[in-house]
DNA sequence: AAGTGATGTTGACAACGTCCATTTTATATG
DNA sequence: CATATAAAATGGACGTTGTCAACATCACTT
């Protein structure tokens, strides 16, 4: 239950076996790695992440969780002192977009469904963590419905979570074509100069009626 | 070369495999299922396949290929007759957004990033087959640009391009939102009337100053 | 100091992707 | 029509994988 577990055979491997994983996932920006090459990194023998993880999927899952911490970290930092909400949201934007595109395996491990389809088919903490990550954009549409900022959108929570998923479909699509090179064309404007003009776009078609 | 060869040993084994696989990737709704398990479908050794596949990758490319080719297919049959070139994209957005609702794991398939990172590392065929479905697209935004009736592009050639990324963006994004089941809550209206209105909303902002 | 449960190891198994050598067969050539 | 040839399909093999079961080791409690 600690997070810190010190002084077992290891140290705290679950932690090592997690980092491993990713690790791999960054170098080979995929997910086939073999858990026994997971293993092999950090160490030990091909059987002791079992001690950890119930299967590779599991491990995997706790790799996702990670990533979803560490993005709703970085949109949180972003708008800190941001009071507008549409700057707040196309700030989110923005960063999420960045996150997405430095970290393409990351981003499709934890937004595809190789973990499972649907919240229920998923590994309990990625749907935790991923929950924790959607909380920080529904909280700045929230704000700006709350204000009239966002003269599109009802003001009931129905507007809200339309808005939300709206937001979240253009900046997670436009992500995703980034991260698999689909839209190679464009991609020589800077992607920072698309993902302004894209998000910023979007944020005014909001705010207007 | 021949598009039908039928006197052979087994028939038409390769595009025997072709359906074989597309129906594992039906049924289990990931692209894991064994190359032996799609040759064992077909009836035939398990190592058939390598006489028309390089390999297991090689094989799924046509996979997504089919794909693609059925996807423009249905795009184009949903804009004869629709003048209006706002009313064409609204079109090809709703068809595009049904068929990877209807067909989830064929749509990850051709459009995620298994089969490799950009046009220069997947399967040629793919390549080809994604951009002739990528070209009813830009037709599209290109013939209601040169009319004037998205006033929000420029008419250039950056304009179109940029207009289809966008479009693209969103119609993907809530795809994948949708498939993955990221969008839940939201889920409960009817995934067409989301549809309509996403697209509805998009186009509007695009035929607007 | 003993023992108990968590942690890690070793060995095994079936299944996998792919390579190789071999056999079968459809068609082209003599 | 018989025969050659190259494509198509087969069977066996190799190394690797995910996971299971049995065993060993160590930290900490009593």
């Amino acid at each position: 239950m600690e997070p810190q577990k010190k002084s077992y055979h290891h140290g705290d491997l679950r932690q090592s076996l997690i980092e491993a994983a990713l690790e791999l996932l960054t170098e080979e920006q995929n997910w086939l790695f073999s858990l026994r090459e997971v293993a092999r990194r950090a160490g030990v023998s091909h059987n002791a992440p079992y001690n950890h993880f119930v299967d590779k999927r599991d491990l995997l899952g706790a790799v996702a969780a990670l990533g979803f911490e560490r993005l709703r970290d970085r949109m949180l930092s972003a708008i800190v002192g941001v009071h507008r909400a549409d700057d707040a949201l196309a700030k989110t934007g923005v960063v999420y977009i960045r996150f997405g595109v430095t970290n393409p395996a990351h981003y499709r491990l934890m937004f595809g469904s190789s973990l499972g389809a649907g919240d229920a088919d998923k590994p309990e903490i990625v749907v935790r963590a991923a929950n924790s990550a959607k909380a920080v954009l529904l909280d700045v549409i929230e704000r700006g419905v709350a204000r009239g900022v966002f003269a599109g959108l009802a003001s009931d929570k129905m507007g809200v979570e339309g808005g939300a998923l709206a937001a979240w479909s253009i900046v997670h699509g436009l992500t995703m074509l980034l991260i698999d090179r689909l839209a190679q064309n464009v991609t020589r404007r800077s992607i920072d100069s698309i993902t302004q003009q894209v998000t910023k776009t979007f944020v005014k078609g909001l705010t207007r009626k």
